[in-house]
RNA sequence: GUUUCGGUAGCUCAGCUGGAUAGAGCAACGGAUUUCUAAUCCGUGGGUCGCAGGUUCAAGUCCUGCCCGAAACGCCA
């Protein structure tokens, strides 16, 4: 909020108090003033009445009188130590509205704060279909590297395929048991989903062995499913399976890549309706024996050291972290080794100032140990590496399960999303005129509603789906923020047919009323926001704003028309007022990756 | 056991560096449309902010202890 009479305040409060030497980068910040309070902006004079060592009712009392005889000012109000301010009609949207250019044009942040920030997102399994929990990740990875751009950031966006490994030859295997050659072509399954039906058949026929072993041998009955996994003759398969893989079997290597292609391509399209992309997408078979020559690196600088048996491990007691085994006596690398070695050479790659990986919350003591081992080893830049820790995606049914198929599949969502946004589009729209772009509209919509109720939530937290309520286009959600655009763009539309442009003589002052006001107000709220949310990486605080912007603007739309308003100047004011509103809102959305529609 | 994250209205969640009488959406109930899109707006009811101490002029917010929930603490990834 930047506001020329804060500004002022500001000045003459330093004059008048030279003492307190407050600092350059200080300043007032006001809030919207509550509604029952009467007043535009409200000034906390608790917040900065410290930098001065005054009383903060003083402080609010010569801010009172300061601001009352300010010439954009209407009226000041002191009460306790709040100083509700009433700005006059053009003072109101001078440094806001009448300057949209300056808030939607230029990055949010200084030249110097800009960096170069790499953010790993998505990292999927090439055994089976994207669920729910994949899309919240998909969609807080995509959408903070746009916010990320968005305030100045070069962002650089890394996908890390998980594309071998003991779950990849179980698809595998089942493929070659139970496939019958089928192909997502002769079978008309896309790709990921045919590879998961055999992931999920494998575990069938798992489950039915480890029975059958319990059966015959009492004294395995207490044994768990991983104990007993090898014992099984088709785990048994799966585990061949992947040290033939590793030893380069042409049969093997030609299947794997096969069932991988077609996965591949199934992942396409689900990332294209996402609007998902990457610069650059690592495969772990080519990154997964990187590491390893780190670890006799450490071994002879003495960062690590060698056990009896000729394992290597890490000692980060001192970080109340233990050991950590970084090698296997029988050479053989963990995941911890791998992840050192994608982690530099993603750094080597592309030398960001920041490294984010989002991924969920589960490993938060993982990436501890991965940046505590990157210190020791003596990377500078391992200082500013993030876990963006993201909860779980919980089901009213209680937790997603692939096993027990309470998994939400991305591309079933997002279908049914899209098919009741049409339905609803085709509802309002009555018979017989149905728009021709009302499949991307309903995608836009349907989309917009899945992101945005992801979104809305701090990643941190562990959020409930709930199919019901989800399925909702109203209230806080991705569609009511887009109505408001559509509303906006309909009436942008009906002003053009009647001749009406908007022009450079726009009088503000004619936007006086609480409504228009309050539109002006948040909107000079947009950049600080902006910056906020990006540095939280949290999108929840942009689209709790966005709601409230939205809020503002049907509320603005119940009480006054823009095209039958009195006359023409005051229509043109209402119609840029609206205008800019929705380029504000839209360039929120676009900034999460949620797009508008041109109508709904 | 240790660590981390949660506990705010019936439900799902906001509440930034402590500041006015703790908010929103949904659900419930009651209203609003001769007017630019009702995917909208307005109103009503609904709270010991897990519990107990402490710091402060001021605590949902900071500190300590405890209770409850989730996750992690692998030579799985």
């Amino acid at each position: 909020m930047n506001y020329r009479c804060l500004d002022d305040l500001r000045s003459f409060l330093s004059g008048k108090y030279p003492d307190a030497k407050p600092g350059s980068d200080w300043e007032i910040v006001a809030d919207i003033c509550p509604a029952e309070m009467n007043g535009d902006i409200t000034v906390n004079c608790f917040r900065f009445a410290k930098i001065f060592r005054k009383n903060p009712d003083q402080i609010a009392t010569e801010s009172a009188e300061f601001l009352s005889s300010h010439p954009d000012v209407e009226k000041a109000e002191k009460i306790k130590a709040f100083v509700n301010v009433t700005l006059k009609g053009e003072a109101v949207h001078r440094d806001t509205v009448a300057k949209i250019n300056e808030i939607l044009g230029s990055p949010i942040l200084p030249e110097g704060k800009r960096q170069k920030v790499l953010i790993e997102f998505s990292a999927p399994n090439t055994n089976k279909p994207q669920h729910l929990g994949h899309v919240r990740n998909n969609t807080i990875g995509m959408s903070l590297a746009s916010l990320m751009k968005r305030v100045g950031h070069d962002v650089v966006r890394i996908n890390l395929v998980n594309d071998r490994g003991i779950h990849i030859c179980k698809s595998m295997i089942a493929y070659q048991r139970f496939g019958e050659g089928a192909t997502p072509e002769s079978s008309g399954r896309k790709g990921d989903h045919l590879v998961g039906d055999f992931y999920v058949r494998f575990d069938q026929e798992l489950r039915k062995q480890l029975a059958e072993l319990r059966e015959k041998n009492g004294e395995l009955k207490d044994k768990t499913d991983e104990e007993l996994f090898l014992q099984t003759e088709i785990g048994r398969s799966a585990q061949d399976m992947l040290q033939k893989w590793e030893a380069g079997d042409p049969e093997v290597k030609s299947l794997w890549l096969k069932m991988n292609s077609w996965v591949f391509a199934g992942f396409a399209k689900t990332y294209e309706r996402m609007g998902i992309e990457f610069e650059h997408t690592y495969l772990e078979s080519q990154t997964y024996l990187l590491g390893k020559d780190l670890v006799e690196e450490g071994v002879k600088k003495g960062t690590f050291f060698k056990r009896e048996d000729g394992a290597v491990l890490i000692d980060l007691e001192d970080v109340k972290l233990g050991k950590k085994v970084l090698l296997r006596a029988d050479g053989t690398s963990v995941y911890m080794t791998q992840d050192l070695g994608t982690t530099l050479l993603k750094y080597r790659d592309n030398v960001p100032d920041i490294q984010i990986w989002v991924v969920g919350d589960e490993q938060i003591h993982h990436f501890k140990t991965l940046f505590a081992i990157l210190k020791k080893m003596g990377y500078k830049w391992a200082e500013n590496l993030h876990h963006l820790a993201y909860g779980m995606v919980n089901l009213p049914t209680g937790k997603m399960k692939s096993r027990e198929g309470t998994v939400v599949d991305a591309d079933d969502l997002f279908d049914e999303m899209v098919a009741l946004a049409k339905a609803a589009t085709m509802e309002r729209v009555g018979e017989g005129k149905v728009p021709e772009d009302i499949d991307r509209r309903s995608e836009i919509i349907g989309l917009g509603a899945i992101k945005f109720n992801l979104l809305k939530f701090n990643p941190k937290t562990t959020i409930m789906f709930d199919p019901q309520a989800s399925i909702k286009f109203e209230g806080d959600t991705g569609p009511y923020v887009q109505y408001a655009c559509a509303r906006i763009n309909s009436i942008e539309r009906k002003a053009k047919e009647a001749g009406l442009v908007i022009g450079d003589d726009i009088n503000w002052k004619l936007a006086s009323s609480h409504e228009e006001k309050e539109l002006s107000v948040r909107i000079s709220q947009y950049r600080d926001v902006l910056r906020q949310s990006a540095e939280k990486m949290d999108s929840s605080t942009l689209c709790e704003y966005l709601l409230e912007l939205a809020k503002a603007f049907n509320r603005f739309y119940r009480e006054h028309s823009v095209l039958n308003a009195d006359n023409d100047e005051l229509k043109r004011t209402r119609l840029a007022l609206c205008c800019r509103t929705r380029d504000v809102v839209a360039d929120g959305l676009k900034s999460l990756t949620i797009d508008v529609p041109a109508a709904m």
